[in-house]
DNA sequence: CTAAATATAATAATCGATTTTACGACAACA
DNA sequence: TGTTGTCGTAAAATCGATTATTATATTTAG
């Protein structure tokens, strides 16, 4: 038997785009920095077409700005940006989250427990560091995952992404995180429970507090 | 004096994109056909790495579905997606339009009325449809133009070209385009009003009109 | 006759090279 | 000194051709 291959027939074009995403995401670019597209070239072995091509792609979904005629840039860390996106993940996920919770069926329960104590387990190592935040992205979509709504999911992710660009860039402040990180336990007990409000609140606070966090990259 | 040309030396691929995403919205390209990526070299009269790569933002944008290694397809019209799409609609630009009237300034009076008349005046004849569709997306974007926050705005633009596609496909219906019409004078005596509560009603209320329209294209 | 296997045609994706445009240094002029 | 214009270089955008993949037609085995 042999595993099928990771992405089935994945193009170069799109390979490139999920490692710049996750590259821009986790900080591996300057904010601010024009991107060097020779430079890319080799760093990522592909050649011209399906970088640029990943690279559009990339600005229409907001990771690159896009400038005619003068290429590509990473975004400025901007207070004020990083503010509207908290804001908006605040009332996207907090509506995300009452009607995932009004529709969530056992199966959601189960995957939503799992997907808890999975991030619960995982440590934070810093050479480990990738491998949490990956458990944590899944953590918050399984959350929300049932709302129903193929749009709002879509929105949720593109400013997670946004997000967690601030976030990781951003000195991590070990009291707020044990914080966080209970939070997500009872996030679970209160989705189980069904109790809509309170889970809202408290998915809100989360994000206040993850915001204040991600506050540390704009100085 | 000279008028600023039209855009400032606009790319080949980003007029590619905006003429493709203007098609696109009103109904030029036939639902759920694969996007035949050499004749639409000729029908723009463009190259294929341009075309290309506006190809790919229309994909990220949303408004054109990619599957690796077989091109692009114009996505289906789908009664559920368009129940999304205008679900969407009525809380995000429910959500910016209270926004708006908190923080909208004597400016925005100014270019939310003149945005009214110039789409009352407007005339809805087979030739000008077009141009009136152009008055009609500027007086809803004016409508939420100071919400405060630009991710709202890319979201409901987003979300109004894709419930537009629907629209434009659907067989008008004239005792309902004459409410939709009156309401949106309504709208901005309203919001000049600064009734929060009443105009975010009315809004909500007007989307709910045109997606009944709307859903004629489903059928 | 059906279904798997193979060959063939169509088209998507990528590459390498060319053309076009912007940016910075320097010179000419006010 | 400050402004404007020109040139050279670097980079972005585009083109034309090649390669890889999928879809279609045809053959062949059961």
């Amino acid at each position: 038997m042999d595993v099928p291959q990771r992405k089935q027939s994945a193009t170069t074009a799109s390979r490139v785009f999920d490692a710049m995403r996750h590259d821009l995401v986790n900080g591996r670019f300057t904010a601010g920095e024009k991107v060097a597209i020779n430079g890319l070239k080799e760093q990522y072995q592909v050649g011209l077409s399906p970088l640029r091509e990943a690279l559009n792609r990339l600005a229409a979904y907001g990771l690159l700005v896009q400038e005619n005629q003068r290429g590509f840039r990473v975004p400025r860390l901007d207070r004020r940006e990083l503010d509207d996106v908290a804001g908006m993940r605040r009332e996207l996920e907090g509506m995300a989250l009452e009607r995932a919770i009004l529709n969530g069926d056992a199966e959601w329960e189960s995957e939503l427990l799992a997907a808890a104590h999975r991030l619960k387990r995982a440590d934070l190592s810093p050479t480990k560091v990738d491998e949490w935040e990956q458990l944590h992205t899944r953590f918050h979509s399984t959350l929300v995952a049932p709302c129903g709504s193929v749009w709002l999911l879509r929105f949720i992710d593109q400013l997670h992404d946004q997000f967690d660009r601030y976030r990781r860039m951003a000195p991590g402040v070990p009291a707020v995180r044990k914080i966080l990180d209970a939070q997500h336990g009872e996030l679970v007990e209160l989705a189980l429970g069904r109790d809509v409000k309170a889970a809202r609140a408290l998915l809100e606070d989360h994000i206040e507090r993850s915001y204040e966090v991600a506050l540390g990259s704009c100085k």
